[in-house]
Formats: structure tokens, C-alpha cells, sequence
DNA sequence: GTAATATATATGCCCAGGCATCCAAAGGGG
DNA sequence: CCCCTTTGGATGCCTGGGCATATATATTAC
């Protein structure tokens, strides 16, 4: 069954390509991957809220608020009251969060010209189609959305 | 830059797809994704040593060696000594193991099936490749491999 | 052959995430 | 309005992986 190799290839390209992203994020800007990803999403998403975060990533509520628990404490993220629903709060870069996934994003360009590359224009291109589509489509048939 | 939407697309695919994978497993047969990965590996290699799966996979050898434990406690795998290099033990699955990775392997085909509803058969083949091909570009250049 | 180094794996400590649970606050029906 | 259900998030416990370290064996230099 070929969907067998497909399978096994993507999570195997994920885990090094995050790996490696992981290992640079660190050694250069002293966060783990898995925090600049937090961070990237609340620049490019205003007053996202904690379960925002957790339907992207398609991870746990808890574990996201535990991630974010850990990014406030280093002064990286507020969280300010929402004033339509006193469940939640918003979640807003510091200003020095903002000068940091600056200065990341340099090095994310990094695994970005390892994908370049390995793969050719067309390749990439179809491939990135490919996975937006199936992405779309697990998302809406909510398939790997964690319980909590 | 295109590459950061592919890099996002793919992680959150393999998160999706993972998750799902990893909650059919562990309800109809009781094992989680991970070591339905391990089983199927070592089915696939025989004789395959800690260092063989902890390259594989891109983990740790330390986790690695921990999940054989894991596996070697339920009496899924055994650690055969290597009579050629007494470090070593080549690690071979129990006929109970062979009979739950086989039935293991029809819920992993419905993992196979989401894909295939996902995307039509040229785009299937096309990701494939370019994976496989990334794959290979990122193992050869040792990129993402693990310190321990 | 012996010392120095490299390799294979095991182990301990730490941290992050899953899951279950709990609390506060919204929403909906009467 | 008040109950009942739902939703958003936080917290506690447990597990699994990373990394550093330890130990045994193999390999290399001399």
C-alpha cells in the first residue's frame, strides 16, 4: 500500500525538519520550536485566544495553556481580559516577543532553504497543494483533534 | 515565503494524521502509534538493533532503548545477544507481537484511506515523491538526527 | 599488547504534552 | 429570571522523550 511509505516519509520529514528547527531555535534565540510557533501565530493573529491556539496546532486546551503559562513568565506574552467573555483572555505579544520572532524568523528561513533545496520549484509547489488539501480536509472532519 | 506554509501544512498534517492514528490504535489494540512503529520496523528488518530503529525514526537512542523496555515488558519484543558484538542485541518480535502488528496494519489502512479521500491519485503519487526525495536529502545530510 | 578513542546501549533527571478533572462563565429553554 | 447544558480555560497526575552521563565492548594508534 503505497499510503503506507507516505505516511511514514511525512512524519519522518516532519520530525527532522522540526528537529532541526528545534536545535537552531535554541542554540541561536534561546526558544523551542514548538514556542516560536506559538508566537508566530499570535503576531499574525491578533487577540487570538488560548483555544485558537490549540485548534490550530490541533493539540490539547491544557497544554496550551501551560505553553503559554511558560511564554508569560518569560515575558513574551500577556494576557489581557476579554472584555466579551470573562472565560477567556487575549493573548498579545510583548514587545520583546515581537523583536524575537523577528530575529527567528531568520533562522525558520533557514530549514525553508533546506526544503529549496531538496525539491524543485514544481515539486514544492504540488506539494504544498497537496498537503494544504489534505490538511483542509482533516480539518473539517475533525480528524486528530485531541480531546482536551 | 511559500517554504513557511509548507513547513506549517506538513507538521500539522502529521500532527492530524498521527493523533488519529494514535487513538484507533490504542483503542482497538491497545498500543500506541509509536510502538506500532517500532513493531512494524522490526517485523520489516530483522535483526535490527536500538541504533537501527533510533536512526529510523530520529530519536534518541536513549527513548529508543526505553520503548524497547516497554515493548520487552508487555512480551511484544526480545533482546537476542549479538553474537558478533556483545554491545548489541538484535531485537526480534514474539508471535504474539506478529499477530498484533498484523492486525494492527488494517487500522492503520483506514489512516491510508483518509489520505486517498483527500487528495486524487497524480497528487498522491507527486507528494510522495517529493517527500520521499526530501527524505532522503535530509537523512543523507544527517539533518535533524538527535544528539543521544 | 596496551593505551586512547570511539561506539552501543542503558539509566537518571528534567520537561512538555495527554487526559481527566475542576471552576467560571455563557447560552438556551421554560 | 432560574435551571441545565455547554464552553473556555486552568490544574494535577502520569507518561514519554531529550539530553547528559555511565558502562561495557570494540577499534585504532602506537
Amino acid at each position: 500500500m503505497a499510503t503506507a511509505t507516505f505516511f511514514s516519509d511525512l512524519v519522518r520529514c516532519e520530525t527532522r525538519l522540526y528537529n532541526a528547527l528545534n536545535d537552531r531555535l535554541r542554540r541561536r534565540h534561546g526558544i523551542a520550536a514548538s514556542q516560536y510557533e506559538f508566537l508566530r501565530y499570535l503576531r499574525d493573529h491578533p487577540d487570538a485566544r488560548v483555544g485558537d491556539l490549540a485548534g490550530f496546532f490541533a493539540i490539547g486546551v491544557g497544554a496550551t495553556s501551560k505553553g503559554i503559562d511558560r511564554l508569560e513568565g518569560r515575558g513574551l506574552v500577556r494576557r489581557v481580559p476579554d472584555p466579551a467573555d470573562r472565560r477567556s483572555s487575549l493573548l498579545e505579544l510583548t514587545d520583546i516577543a515581537t523583536q524575537l520572532v523577528h530575529e527567528a524568523d531568520e533562522t525558520f528561513e533557514t530549514i525553508g532553504a533546506l526544503i529549496h533545496a531538496a525539491l524543485d520549484p514544481t515539486q514544492l509547489h504540488d506539494a504544498a497543494q497537496a498537503l494544504r488539501q489534505l490538511l483542509t480536509a482533516l480539518e473539517h472532519d475533525r480528524i486528530g483533534t485531541p480531546a482536551g
